[in-house]
DNA sequence: GTCTATATTAGGATAGAC
DNA sequence: GTCTATCCTAATATAGAC
Protein backbone atom coordinates (compact mmCIF):
# COMPACT_ATOMS: atom_id res chain seq x y z
CA UNK A 1 0.00 0.00 0.00
CA UNK A 2 1.76 3.52 -0.73
CA UNK A 3 2.13 5.65 1.76
CA UNK A 4 -0.12 8.00 0.73
CA UNK A 5 -3.13 5.63 1.15
CA UNK A 6 -1.63 4.40 4.78
CA UNK A 7 -1.88 8.03 6.35
CA UNK A 8 -5.05 7.91 5.21
CA UNK A 9 -5.92 4.79 6.82
CA UNK A 10 -3.64 5.48 9.83
CA UNK A 11 -5.74 8.65 10.26
CA UNK A 12 -8.68 7.19 10.51
CA UNK A 13 -7.90 4.57 13.05
CA UNK A 14 -6.19 7.38 15.39
CA UNK A 15 -9.00 10.30 14.75
CA UNK A 16 -11.67 7.55 15.50
CA UNK A 17 -9.92 5.71 18.70
CA UNK A 18 -8.52 8.99 20.26
CA UNK A 19 -10.69 11.72 18.67
CA UNK A 20 -9.35 14.10 15.84
CA UNK A 21 -7.91 17.13 18.51
CA UNK A 22 -6.51 14.48 20.70
CA UNK A 23 -4.04 12.75 17.42
CA UNK A 24 -0.91 14.78 16.83
CA UNK A 25 0.63 14.95 12.99
CA UNK A 26 3.72 13.01 15.41
CA UNK A 27 1.75 10.66 16.16
CA UNK A 28 0.33 9.67 13.08
CA UNK A 29 3.87 9.41 12.07
CA UNK A 30 4.93 7.39 15.02
CA UNK A 31 2.32 4.61 14.56
CA UNK A 32 3.35 4.47 10.89
CA UNK A 33 6.88 3.96 11.33
CA UNK A 34 7.60 7.07 9.15
CA UNK A 35 8.88 10.54 10.13
CA UNK A 36 6.77 13.57 10.38
CA UNK A 37 9.33 15.32 7.62
CA UNK A 38 7.85 12.15 5.52
CA UNK A 39 4.04 12.90 6.64
CA UNK A 40 4.40 16.74 5.50
CA UNK A 41 5.84 15.27 2.02
CA UNK A 42 2.50 13.81 1.24
CA UNK A 43 0.10 16.28 3.08
CA UNK A 44 0.34 19.92 4.85
CA UNK A 45 -0.50 18.30 8.05
CA UNK A 46 -3.96 17.19 9.29
CA UNK A 47 -5.51 20.09 8.09
CA UNK A 48 -5.17 18.20 4.53
CA UNK A 49 -6.02 14.77 5.55
CA UNK A 50 -9.11 15.55 7.19
CA UNK A 51 -10.97 17.10 4.06
CA UNK A 52 -9.43 13.97 2.32
CA UNK A 53 -11.56 11.52 4.72
CA UNK A 54 -14.83 13.38 4.77
CA UNK A 55 -14.64 13.10 1.03
CA UNK A 56 -14.99 9.62 1.42
CA UNK A 57 -17.54 9.41 4.03
CA UNK A 58 -19.51 11.85 2.10
CA UNK A 59 -19.39 9.81 -1.26
CA UNK A 60 -20.22 6.75 0.64
CA UNK A 61 -22.83 7.76 2.62
CA UNK A 62 -24.30 9.84 -0.14
CA UNK A 63 -24.56 6.77 -1.77
CA UNK A 64 -25.84 4.63 0.65
CA UNK A 65 -28.66 7.65 1.04
CA UNK A 66 -29.62 8.01 -1.97
CA UNK A 67 -30.79 4.56 -2.66
CA UNK A 68 -34.33 4.17 -0.60
CA UNK A 69 -35.16 7.63 -2.77
CA UNK A 70 -34.59 5.52 -6.34
CA UNK A 71 -36.37 2.52 -5.04
CA UNK A 72 -38.56 2.49 -2.36
CA UNK A 73 -37.48 -0.35 -0.14
CA UNK A 74 -39.77 -3.67 1.01
CA UNK A 75 -40.69 -3.17 4.62
CA UNK A 76 -37.99 -6.00 5.66
CA UNK A 77 -35.20 -4.40 4.39
CA UNK A 78 -35.68 -0.80 6.43
CA UNK A 79 -33.86 -2.56 9.16
CA UNK A 80 -30.79 -3.66 6.98
CA UNK A 81 -30.67 -0.09 5.27
CA UNK A 82 -30.89 1.71 9.00
CA UNK A 83 -28.14 -0.67 9.95
CA UNK A 84 -25.86 0.09 7.09
CA UNK A 85 -26.51 3.55 7.43
CA UNK A 86 -25.42 3.30 10.82
CA UNK A 87 -22.47 1.33 9.99
CA UNK A 88 -21.16 3.99 8.02
CA UNK A 89 -21.43 6.96 10.20
CA UNK A 90 -19.42 4.58 12.83
CA UNK A 91 -16.42 3.96 10.19
CA UNK A 92 -16.35 7.98 10.61
CA UNK A 93 -17.32 8.32 14.11
CA UNK A 94 -14.14 10.85 15.07
CA UNK A 95 -16.45 13.35 12.67
CA UNK A 96 -19.31 12.98 14.69
CA UNK A 97 -17.83 12.53 18.04
CA UNK A 98 -16.92 16.66 17.99
CA UNK A 99 -19.26 18.02 15.02
CA UNK A 100 -19.17 20.93 16.03
CA UNK A 101 -15.84 22.03 16.14
CA UNK A 102 -14.92 20.41 13.00
CA UNK A 103 -17.27 22.08 11.27
CA UNK A 104 -16.57 25.14 12.92
CA UNK A 105 -12.75 24.69 11.45
CA UNK A 106 -13.55 23.79 8.42
CA UNK A 107 -15.89 25.97 7.16
CA UNK A 108 -16.37 24.15 3.81
CA UNK A 109 -17.20 20.88 5.26
CA UNK A 110 -19.95 22.43 7.03
CA UNK A 111 -22.26 23.30 4.22
CA UNK A 112 -21.13 19.76 3.22
CA UNK A 113 -22.17 18.22 6.56
CA UNK A 114 -25.54 20.27 6.22
CA UNK A 115 -26.34 18.98 2.25
CA UNK A 116 -25.99 15.48 3.90
CA UNK A 117 -28.19 16.31 6.96
CA UNK A 118 -30.87 17.65 4.36
CA UNK A 119 -30.15 14.42 2.51
CA UNK A 120 -31.03 12.21 5.71
CA UNK A 121 -34.16 14.12 6.10
CA UNK A 122 -35.31 13.66 2.36
CA UNK A 123 -34.23 9.88 2.56
CA UNK A 124 -36.16 9.69 5.64
CA UNK A 125 -39.14 10.69 4.47
CA UNK A 126 -39.37 9.25 1.39
CA UNK A 127 -39.29 5.69 3.29
CA UNK A 128 -42.16 7.56 5.36
CA UNK A 129 -44.23 8.49 2.41
CA UNK A 130 -43.67 4.98 0.87
CA UNK A 131 -44.51 3.08 3.88
CA UNK A 132 -47.74 5.26 3.96
CA UNK A 133 -48.54 4.60 0.28
CA UNK A 134 -48.77 0.99 1.08
CA UNK A 135 -50.42 2.13 3.93
CA UNK A 136 -48.29 -0.02 6.30
CA UNK A 137 -47.79 3.13 8.70
CA UNK A 138 -51.14 5.59 8.83
CA UNK A 139 -49.85 9.54 9.40
CA UNK A 140 -51.09 12.80 8.43
CA UNK A 141 -48.88 14.64 5.78
CA UNK A 142 -47.97 17.33 8.47
CA UNK A 143 -46.40 15.18 11.09
CA UNK A 144 -43.78 13.95 8.63
CA UNK A 145 -41.86 16.94 9.21
CA UNK A 146 -41.38 16.17 12.54
CA UNK A 147 -41.28 12.09 12.42
CA UNK A 148 -38.45 12.88 9.68
CA UNK A 149 -36.27 15.41 11.63
CA UNK A 150 -36.93 12.92 15.07
CA UNK A 151 -35.27 9.66 12.53
CA UNK A 152 -32.62 12.48 10.85
CA UNK A 153 -31.49 13.11 14.44
CA UNK A 154 -31.42 9.43 15.44
CA UNK A 155 -29.14 8.60 12.72
CA UNK A 156 -26.83 11.35 13.73
CA UNK A 157 -26.68 11.26 16.80
CA UNK A 158 -27.66 7.81 18.10
CA UNK A 159 -24.12 6.06 18.84
CA UNK A 160 -22.88 9.60 20.69
CA UNK A 161 -25.76 9.55 22.53
CA UNK A 162 -25.54 5.52 23.47
CA UNK A 163 -22.08 5.46 24.00
CA UNK A 164 -22.69 8.30 26.64
CA UNK A 165 -24.54 5.68 28.90
CA UNK A 166 -22.72 2.73 28.54
CA UNK A 167 -19.12 2.90 26.64
CA UNK A 168 -18.01 -0.69 26.36
CA UNK A 169 -20.73 -1.43 24.01
CA UNK A 170 -19.62 -3.44 20.75
CA UNK A 171 -20.01 -1.47 18.06
CA UNK A 172 -22.41 -4.12 16.30
CA UNK A 173 -24.63 -4.16 18.74
CA UNK A 174 -24.77 0.39 18.82
CA UNK A 175 -25.53 -0.30 15.03
CA UNK A 176 -28.77 -2.88 16.06
CA UNK A 177 -30.15 -0.45 18.87
CA UNK A 178 -30.04 2.64 16.44
CA UNK A 179 -31.75 0.50 13.61
CA UNK A 180 -34.66 -0.10 16.92
CA UNK A 181 -34.64 3.08 18.12
CA UNK A 182 -35.99 4.29 14.40
CA UNK A 183 -38.58 1.59 14.50
CA UNK A 184 -39.86 2.81 17.55
CA UNK A 185 -40.29 6.01 16.27
CA UNK A 186 -42.31 4.66 13.88
CA UNK A 187 -44.20 2.13 15.95
CA UNK A 188 -47.49 3.82 16.73
CA UNK A 189 -48.00 4.64 13.26
CA UNK A 190 -48.05 1.29 11.98
CA UNK A 191 -51.58 0.05 11.17
CA UNK A 192 -52.94 -3.04 13.03
CA UNK A 193 -52.31 -5.44 10.45
CA UNK A 194 -48.36 -4.60 10.27
CA UNK A 195 -47.61 -4.20 14.03
CA UNK A 196 -46.46 -7.84 14.50
CA UNK A 197 -43.36 -6.62 12.12
CA UNK A 198 -42.57 -3.79 14.92
CA UNK A 199 -42.91 -6.69 17.26
CA UNK A 200 -40.56 -8.69 15.10
CA UNK A 201 -37.92 -5.78 14.81
CA UNK A 202 -38.00 -6.23 19.26
CA UNK A 203 -37.74 -9.36 19.27
CA UNK A 204 -34.56 -9.70 16.99
CA UNK A 205 -33.08 -7.00 19.09
CA UNK A 206 -33.60 -8.57 22.51
CA UNK A 207 -31.87 -11.54 20.46
CA UNK A 208 -29.25 -9.34 19.64
CA UNK A 209 -28.54 -7.93 23.49
CA UNK A 210 -28.89 -11.46 24.75
CA UNK A 211 -25.69 -12.56 22.12
CA UNK A 212 -23.58 -9.88 24.03
CA UNK A 213 -24.34 -10.75 27.78
CA UNK B 1 -18.42 41.76 41.40
CA UNK B 2 -15.31 39.81 42.93
CA UNK B 3 -12.81 38.62 40.63
CA UNK B 4 -13.01 34.98 40.82
CA UNK B 5 -16.57 35.42 40.13
CA UNK B 6 -15.86 37.45 37.23
CA UNK B 7 -13.80 34.78 35.86
CA UNK B 8 -16.18 32.09 36.32
CA UNK B 9 -19.11 34.37 34.32
CA UNK B 10 -16.37 35.17 31.15
CA UNK B 11 -15.00 31.68 30.86
CA UNK B 12 -18.89 30.29 30.28
CA UNK B 13 -19.69 33.57 27.99
CA UNK B 14 -16.26 32.56 26.15
CA UNK B 15 -16.44 28.96 26.02
CA UNK B 16 -20.32 29.20 25.19
CA UNK B 17 -19.53 31.66 21.91
CA UNK B 18 -16.03 29.76 20.80
CA UNK B 19 -16.20 26.57 21.88
CA UNK B 20 -14.31 26.15 25.10
CA UNK B 21 -11.07 24.14 23.27
CA UNK B 22 -10.46 27.32 21.37
CA UNK B 23 -10.35 29.72 24.24
CA UNK B 24 -7.21 30.51 26.06
CA UNK B 25 -6.60 31.53 29.45
CA UNK B 26 -4.80 34.97 28.22
CA UNK B 27 -8.04 35.25 25.88
CA UNK B 28 -9.93 34.84 29.14
CA UNK B 29 -7.95 37.33 30.74
CA UNK B 30 -7.53 40.34 28.15
CA UNK B 31 -11.82 40.10 27.78
CA UNK B 32 -11.60 41.07 31.76
CA UNK B 33 -8.87 43.34 31.53
CA UNK B 34 -6.85 41.71 33.88
CA UNK B 35 -3.11 39.73 33.62
CA UNK B 36 -2.91 36.40 32.61
CA UNK B 37 -0.88 35.70 36.36
CA UNK B 38 -3.67 37.34 37.66
CA UNK B 39 -6.13 35.00 36.44
CA UNK B 40 -3.60 31.74 37.94
CA UNK B 41 -3.73 33.55 40.92
CA UNK B 42 -7.40 32.46 41.10
CA UNK B 43 -7.26 29.31 39.00
CA UNK B 44 -5.02 26.69 38.04
CA UNK B 45 -6.05 27.11 34.73
CA UNK B 46 -8.81 26.43 32.25
CA UNK B 47 -8.97 22.59 33.55
CA UNK B 48 -9.81 24.15 36.77
CA UNK B 49 -12.93 26.67 35.93
CA UNK B 50 -14.31 24.01 33.70
CA UNK B 51 -15.15 21.68 36.44
CA UNK B 52 -16.52 24.34 38.93
CA UNK B 53 -18.97 25.73 35.90
CA UNK B 54 -19.58 22.20 34.95
CA UNK B 55 -20.87 21.98 39.02
CA UNK B 56 -23.27 25.40 38.44
CA UNK B 57 -25.25 23.10 35.46
CA UNK B 58 -25.48 20.19 37.16
CA UNK B 59 -27.01 21.41 40.39
CA UNK B 60 -29.55 23.99 38.20
CA UNK B 61 -30.26 21.03 35.63
CA UNK B 62 -30.60 18.54 38.35
CA UNK B 63 -33.24 20.87 40.52
CA UNK B 64 -34.88 21.37 37.40
CA UNK B 65 -35.55 17.80 36.22
CA UNK B 66 -36.55 16.39 39.49
CA UNK B 67 -39.85 19.06 39.78
CA UNK B 68 -41.99 16.74 37.85
CA UNK B 69 -41.19 13.13 39.13
CA UNK B 70 -41.84 14.96 42.41
CA UNK B 71 -44.85 16.63 41.43
CA UNK B 72 -46.39 15.46 37.77
CA UNK B 73 -46.92 18.67 36.11
CA UNK B 74 -50.48 19.67 34.26
CA UNK B 75 -50.73 19.11 30.40
CA UNK B 76 -49.99 22.66 29.57
CA UNK B 77 -47.27 22.88 32.25
CA UNK B 78 -45.14 19.99 30.10
CA UNK B 79 -44.29 23.27 27.56
CA UNK B 80 -43.02 25.35 29.72
CA UNK B 81 -41.18 22.83 31.88
CA UNK B 82 -38.97 21.63 28.35
CA UNK B 83 -38.41 25.27 27.43
CA UNK B 84 -36.74 25.84 30.98
CA UNK B 85 -34.88 22.81 30.07
CA UNK B 86 -33.55 23.88 26.40
CA UNK B 87 -32.84 27.25 28.52
CA UNK B 88 -30.57 25.91 30.88
CA UNK B 89 -28.81 23.49 28.46
CA UNK B 90 -28.67 26.53 26.69
CA UNK B 91 -26.53 28.86 29.11
CA UNK B 92 -24.35 26.14 29.45
CA UNK B 93 -24.47 25.02 25.84
CA UNK B 94 -20.59 24.73 25.85
CA UNK B 95 -20.78 21.11 27.67
CA UNK B 96 -23.10 19.97 24.59
CA UNK B 97 -20.81 21.39 21.72
CA UNK B 98 -17.83 19.25 22.24
CA UNK B 99 -19.50 16.56 24.54
CA UNK B 100 -17.42 13.61 23.79
CA UNK B 101 -14.14 15.58 23.72
CA UNK B 102 -15.11 17.54 26.88
CA UNK B 103 -15.76 13.99 28.83
CA UNK B 104 -12.98 12.12 27.57
CA UNK B 105 -10.76 14.92 28.92
CA UNK B 106 -12.11 15.26 32.51
CA UNK B 107 -13.16 11.21 33.72
CA UNK B 108 -15.32 12.69 36.74
CA UNK B 109 -17.70 14.79 34.37
CA UNK B 110 -18.21 11.92 32.19
CA UNK B 111 -19.79 9.84 34.80
CA UNK B 112 -21.46 12.63 36.41
CA UNK B 113 -23.20 13.70 32.57
CA UNK B 114 -24.04 10.25 32.91
CA UNK B 115 -25.88 10.26 35.72
CA UNK B 116 -27.66 13.35 34.48
CA UNK B 117 -28.32 11.49 31.32
CA UNK B 118 -30.45 9.21 33.78
CA UNK B 119 -32.34 11.68 35.25
CA UNK B 120 -33.06 12.61 32.05
CA UNK B 121 -34.89 9.45 31.38
CA UNK B 122 -36.16 8.86 34.95
CA UNK B 123 -37.90 12.46 34.43
CA UNK B 124 -39.26 11.49 30.96
CA UNK B 125 -40.78 8.29 31.86
CA UNK B 126 -42.05 10.11 35.09
CA UNK B 127 -44.03 12.27 32.32
CA UNK B 128 -45.17 9.62 30.63
CA UNK B 129 -46.40 7.77 33.30
CA UNK B 130 -48.27 10.61 34.55
CA UNK B 131 -50.24 11.11 31.35
CA UNK B 132 -50.59 7.41 30.87
CA UNK B 133 -52.59 7.48 34.29
CA UNK B 134 -54.49 10.97 33.33
CA UNK B 135 -55.37 9.06 30.57
CA UNK B 136 -54.07 11.95 28.20
CA UNK B 137 -51.89 9.46 26.21
CA UNK B 138 -52.35 5.59 25.32
CA UNK B 139 -48.74 3.76 25.12
CA UNK B 140 -48.06 0.45 26.04
CA UNK B 141 -45.70 0.17 28.89
CA UNK B 142 -43.21 -1.62 26.53
CA UNK B 143 -42.98 1.05 24.65
CA UNK B 144 -42.07 3.89 27.19
CA UNK B 145 -38.68 2.90 27.46
CA UNK B 146 -37.97 3.69 23.82
CA UNK B 147 -40.32 6.86 24.23
CA UNK B 148 -38.30 8.24 27.20
CA UNK B 149 -35.11 7.52 25.34
CA UNK B 150 -36.42 9.56 22.21
CA UNK B 151 -37.26 12.46 24.18
CA UNK B 152 -34.11 12.21 26.26
CA UNK B 153 -31.93 11.96 23.10
CA UNK B 154 -34.19 15.09 22.12
CA UNK B 155 -33.58 17.25 24.99
CA UNK B 156 -29.96 16.50 25.16
CA UNK B 157 -29.04 17.14 21.12
CA UNK B 158 -31.96 19.27 19.46
CA UNK B 159 -30.07 22.15 20.04
CA UNK B 160 -27.14 21.45 18.67
CA UNK B 161 -28.93 19.24 15.73
CA UNK B 162 -31.08 22.55 14.82
CA UNK B 163 -27.96 24.74 14.88
CA UNK B 164 -25.90 22.29 12.37
CA UNK B 165 -29.15 23.03 9.68
CA UNK B 166 -29.60 26.86 10.63
CA UNK B 167 -27.27 28.74 12.03
CA UNK B 168 -28.35 31.78 12.71
CA UNK B 169 -31.54 30.76 14.81
CA UNK B 170 -32.16 33.07 17.53
CA UNK B 171 -31.90 31.10 20.74
CA UNK B 172 -35.38 31.47 21.85
CA UNK B 173 -36.73 29.96 18.65
CA UNK B 174 -34.38 27.10 19.19
CA UNK B 175 -35.78 26.38 22.18
CA UNK B 176 -39.59 26.53 21.00
CA UNK B 177 -38.88 24.16 18.22
CA UNK B 178 -36.73 21.72 21.13
CA UNK B 179 -40.13 21.36 22.82
CA UNK B 180 -42.16 21.32 20.04
CA UNK B 181 -40.38 18.56 18.68
CA UNK B 182 -40.52 16.27 22.00
CA UNK B 183 -44.08 17.12 21.82
CA UNK B 184 -44.27 15.07 18.37
CA UNK B 185 -43.01 12.55 20.10
CA UNK B 186 -45.71 11.97 22.00
CA UNK B 187 -48.50 13.55 19.62
CA UNK B 188 -49.23 9.65 17.99
CA UNK B 189 -50.05 8.68 21.80
CA UNK B 190 -52.20 11.65 22.35
CA UNK B 191 -55.95 10.33 22.95
CA UNK B 192 -58.58 11.68 20.80
CA UNK B 193 -60.13 14.06 23.26
CA UNK B 194 -56.84 15.25 23.41
CA UNK B 195 -55.53 15.84 20.25
CA UNK B 196 -56.60 19.19 20.29
CA UNK B 197 -53.61 20.09 22.52
CA UNK B 198 -51.03 19.08 20.24
CA UNK B 199 -52.61 20.88 17.34
CA UNK B 200 -52.61 23.76 19.97
CA UNK B 201 -48.71 23.73 20.59
CA UNK B 202 -48.09 22.89 16.95
CA UNK B 203 -49.99 26.70 16.24
CA UNK B 204 -47.99 27.96 19.21
CA UNK B 205 -44.87 26.99 17.23
CA UNK B 206 -46.23 28.35 14.38
CA UNK B 207 -46.79 32.00 15.95
CA UNK B 208 -43.31 31.74 17.44
CA UNK B 209 -41.80 31.02 13.90
CA UNK B 210 -43.56 34.10 12.19
CA UNK B 211 -42.51 36.38 15.26
CA UNK B 212 -38.79 36.27 13.87
CA UNK B 213 -39.06 36.42 9.82
C1' DG C 1 -4.79 40.69 44.76
C1' DT C 2 -2.68 42.27 40.91
C1' DC C 3 0.95 43.30 37.80
C1' DT C 4 5.15 42.48 34.43
C1' DA C 5 8.39 39.58 32.77
C1' DT C 6 9.96 35.36 31.69
C1' DA C 7 10.34 30.15 31.50
C1' DT C 8 8.60 25.92 29.53
C1' DT C 9 6.63 23.05 26.41
C1' DA C 10 4.16 20.81 22.74
C1' DG C 11 2.87 20.78 18.40
C1' DG C 12 3.16 22.38 13.62
C1' DA C 13 6.21 23.12 10.00
C1' DT C 14 10.49 23.39 6.90
C1' DA C 15 15.39 22.81 5.01
C1' DG C 16 18.59 20.02 3.20
C1' DA C 17 21.07 15.53 3.00
C1' DC C 18 20.45 10.91 1.26
C1' DG D 1 10.24 9.35 -1.09
C1' DT D 2 12.28 9.36 3.12
C1' DC D 3 15.17 10.83 6.88
C1' DT D 4 17.37 14.00 10.54
C1' DA D 5 17.79 18.21 12.47
C1' DT D 6 16.00 22.43 13.48
C1' DC D 7 12.91 26.41 13.67
C1' DC D 8 8.64 28.83 14.88
C1' DT D 9 4.66 29.72 17.30
C1' DA D 10 0.96 29.71 20.53
C1' DA D 11 -0.40 28.43 24.91
C1' DT D 12 0.53 27.13 29.64
C1' DA D 13 2.56 28.27 33.74
C1' DT D 14 5.56 30.59 37.37
C1' DA D 15 8.57 34.10 39.84
C1' DG D 16 8.95 38.13 42.05
C1' DA D 17 7.92 43.17 42.43
C1' DC D 18 4.19 46.28 43.91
Amino acid sequence: MKTRERILQTSLLLFNEEGESHVTTLEIANEMNISPGNLYYHFRGKEAIIPELFDRFEHELTSILKAPIENPLSLEDNWFFLYVVFEEIHEYRFIYRNLSDLLQRFEVLHRRFSRLLDLKRLTAKAICTSLMQKQIINIDEEEITQLADSITMTITFWMNFQQLRTSETPSHLLMHQGAFQVMSLLAPYFTEQHREFYDGCHAFYQEALKEVS
